[in-house]
DNA sequence: CCTAGATATTTAACATGTTCAGGAGTTCGT
DNA sequence: ACGAACTCCTGAACATGTTAAATATCTAGG
């Protein structure tokens, strides 16, 4: 018998039930990105500038690509040095940067993307597309849950 | 369908909506994991060693709380420094060891568990205990899709 | 026996997650 | 002006994610 005996199941919590799920979707991804020499956190920024018209400063950009400071920072130089983002210093605030791609990004997005929307169409497909809307409702709520926290 | 060049608008995408989903919840019990010098993964292998009725070996304590093998192998020397669990060498396979609670393992776990379950019961209560069933019925048949994969 | 191949675990190397601390620039009160 | 408090970003330190390679052990053929 299970030792202590009033411990929830643990196989089926649901931190670990939304990492397998995770798992199981990015396995398809990361083979794609490898390929150009991307990590999946790489190619989040990267199709973050993207979605953007203009320059970015890094906290919008954390924001939006649900990356820390501190790793934001780290993937911001790794890129800057391969050419594929340009930084600059926000005339009107010297503290903030403003990022865009350059051409070498823009074009590696446009060779990426492809691939990487056949990937997930092929998830959506199997998955049901109203499945995963529904599902993708209900993650959208369990996030919203916790934010107006009262110990 | 969105037409050639456009993007699926990304903060919506299922890999970033199962992230946020997850850090919403985890942010419940990091701090209680702190407060005992341990990290989630830490308290994965302990929770899963509590789970099981004798020794276990690596291979199938990473299956089960899901980390890869590198990561279990820094994670298990780091338990065993700190005395919280104690591991000795099959005897029909000397590759093979084999991982239990210590004493001081079991008090600890004792210690750290009903603030731990008080946390995942407040996240059921707040989102509603069948409404996370089904989520994490949904979550497990994502899990599932990708296993057999025919390109 | 003995060795080629398979398996269990660890190491290495690089990138990120996480928390804390520090340097530089800004804003506001006085 | 001036400095306290604040904000943006980066650096440091430790732990894990991820892939590839190394180590030790086992198993099967010859």
């Amino acid at each position: 018998m299970t030792g202590s005996g009033s411990m929830r199941p643990f196989e089926q919590s649901l931190p670990m039930a939304l990492l397998r799920a995770r798992e199981a979707a990015m396995c398809r991804f990361r083979p794609l990105l490898a390929e150009h020499e991307l990590t999946e956190q790489q190619w989040r920024v990267l199709r973050a500038l993207t979605a953007t018209d203009g320059p970015i400063e890094p906290t919008a950009l954390a924001d939006r690509t649900f990356l820390l400071a501190p790793s934001l920072s780290r993937i911001l130089a790794n890129l800057e040095d391969r050419g594929l983002i340009v930084r600059s210093v926000a005339t009107h605030d010297q503290r903030r940067s403003l990022i865009e791609l350059s051409m070498r990004g823009r074009t590696l997005v446009r060779t990426v993307a492809p691939s990487s929307e056949a990937a997930y169409n092929r998830i959506e497909e199997r998955f049901g597309v109203r499945r995963l809307q529904h599902l993708l409702d209900e993650l959208h709520a369990l996030a919203q849950l916790d934010l107006g926290e009262h110990p």
